[in-house]
DNA sequence: TATGAATGAGTATTCATTCAT
DNA sequence: GATGAATGAATACTCATTCAT
């Protein structure tokens, strides 16, 4: 309803405008998860959305910029849809279930999106110094967080053991990331979301637990 | 022993020769970790390791040979390292055990190296062309099919539930790498190695299991 | 009549970029011809030309490519010439005397060309892996083989004596080289073409020949 | 007799030393020959002929004074053979004849030394600078004027057309040196002394000379 | 004496970014 | 608004030459 709106009341050139924004994200998306940041050109950007270079960086002010807002609008995408999980479970369990669900599906609709993110991470290291490159590692760790609370209303709850919910949460996310970067280097076909009840079983109850 | 023996058959110039090239991988490895590897130039190798840049050349063919050689030997080491854990160890659940201890101390020792070998995995995409590359992807492969084994014998054994092995390698992989990557990032000074025990507890009998 | 149309229907731009890049070959013939190929850099190149390095790179992919294009380009105009003149000759002698008159007059008028012409066919060891060179050492067996050729047709009709044709236009060519050759190195004023008779007396009738 | 002698004279060291500076101006021939100056390196060199790097430059101060020395005194060596066989001629014509049947055979057996002597000529530009360069130019143009000397004494005896003699030189030069080039391309079998007989026909008498 | 490891000065080439049109 | 030609700053790598042994 809001989305609707609000283009409703963008004129047209506003609209295409952004299209046009979203089409060069896209492109750069899918040769940055190709060949990586460093071996993509601007000049390939350009080419590929069949937009002249500087039209570009009318839309972007660099190539980093064009990274940086890739990860930060997906990531965006990601921590809303979680949320929206997380109010329609009612457990801690289903609450983890459901994010764990909602990231098996996410990223098997963008497996070029999973190598940037996954990607990412280390590139912290350069990207650090920018000012969107810190909102985006703020963001990973406001969705560690969340998995964190949730933890510890579980164990408050009496629903989980004691651990340290904060460090609970890193092993989950881990699990989860490792699990789907195997996935996408294997290229299979199978449904990711297919082993969504294995991880389940192995968070809950471990490798030992439950007979 | 031996290691001292074969040390003392080379001559001083051989010896001097690996000294020298061991520290340049240090300097580089130190570099890599810091600033990542484009951004990382072989003047800066160069000069931090105080020879000229031609030196470099004649113990290392090309940049990517440098970093190359530097994951290669050091995975080498650390599945050495496994290896002699594990022949140590009776039960596979003792067998795990020792796979993440050796892992923990590992990294807690080379920091600056966990960086490139968490990085590298993304880039295989690119140095996958290169045979040392492909090498190293094995190696990492190796890693996860001996934690596998393990857990297939832990299954045979009655002692592991009827899970698939390679996805539950997986899935402790990414858990264990998280978990050293989140310690890395916060620069605690606390030993990674004391969460041996809650990473196992949380390993072997999850979130809810065995009260 | 056709180029000046042929131009004419090009646009502005494209006509721009070809004076542009025949600028930048202008710049090259000279600096080759001056420091020769391997003391010639690109950045002279750039600064000779006024251009930046980056665009004499849009223009030509390498110094190779701009070397090569260079003699391509030259030898095709004196071939050309060649033909032509040949066309308007009536009698194999004619011919031949057309040829070297067209050769003096080029080559006086292409002084740095000559340098890097002569000096070629040697460096064809290094530069025939090159497509590019190939082509060019094609293209001087083609003058030889048309000097040949006349030779035979004077022999056939009664005109010359039974020499073996290709060797006497080896023998010929060899002659019209060194002598340009000299009178470049020597720096002289006086018109290469007034030597003409000269030459061809002694190519007719030899040093002792016709009294 | 002479050189037996001042071998004899010369103590073993001095000997050696000798043998082995020529050893190395032998391999330098071949791989200039083979790849061109700049394409040759030192390390070749030293390589090739087994000597350390160092040790090459005990025996010479620079690559260039290898190349320079390599033209020296095989120039020295072709313009004694040279002068030996114009001693021994009586007529100019023999003279003449005498001096192109010496270049033959020389070629024939410096095939190798062939490729650097006509490649020089060029390199000239450059290495004039150099005190060596000089003197190898002053060689080339004492060949030059002994060839004017003896076409001018013909001239005299009214043996040769009134030919301006160092013109005419220089032709006879390119004419002998083109010849000895296509030779050596072709990589034929052929003695090329056997053409003598042709070169020398047409030399004389020309094209069209002598019926 | 002989060596070869060490070196720095030099060079071709690339690419993000900016204007002139 | 849109373009792509122009650019300079940056960088991996080479090689003749020199010393320390």
């Amino acid at each position: 309803m809001e989305n609707l709106n609000s283009k409703d009341l963008l004129g047209r050139r506003e609209q295409e405008r952004r299209w046009r924004r979203q089409y060069i994200l896209n492109v750069a998306e899918r040769l940055f998860a190709q060949k990586g940041y460093h071996q993509t050109t601007m000049a390939e950007i350009a080419k590929a959305s069949e937009f002249g270079m500087a039209t570009i960086y009318q839309f972007f002010k660099s190539k980093d910029k064009i990274y940086l807002t890739l990860l930060h609008e997906k990531i965006d995408l990601l921590l809303k849809l979680i949320k929206q999980a997380i109010e329609e479970a009612q457990t801690p369990l289903e609450k983890i279930k459901a994010i764990i669900q909602v990231k098996l599906k996410f990223f098997q609709k963008n497996r070029d999106f999973f190598r940037i993110y996954a990607l990412h991470r280390q590139n912290i290291v350069v990207l650090l110094r920018e000012e969107l490159g810190k909102k985006i590692d703020e963001k990973y760790q406001e969705g560690l967080s969340t998995l964190a609370q949730i933890i510890e209303e579980g164990i408050s709850q009496g629903e989980f053991k004691r651990f340290p919910p904060k460090e609970m949460a890193v092993l989950i996310s881990g699990m989860i990331q490792a699990f789907i970067h195997e996935w996408i280097k294997s290229e299979e076909e199978v449904q990711l979301t297919s082993k969504l009840p294995i991880i389940l079983d192995f968070l809950f109850y471990g490798l030992k637990g439950k007979i």
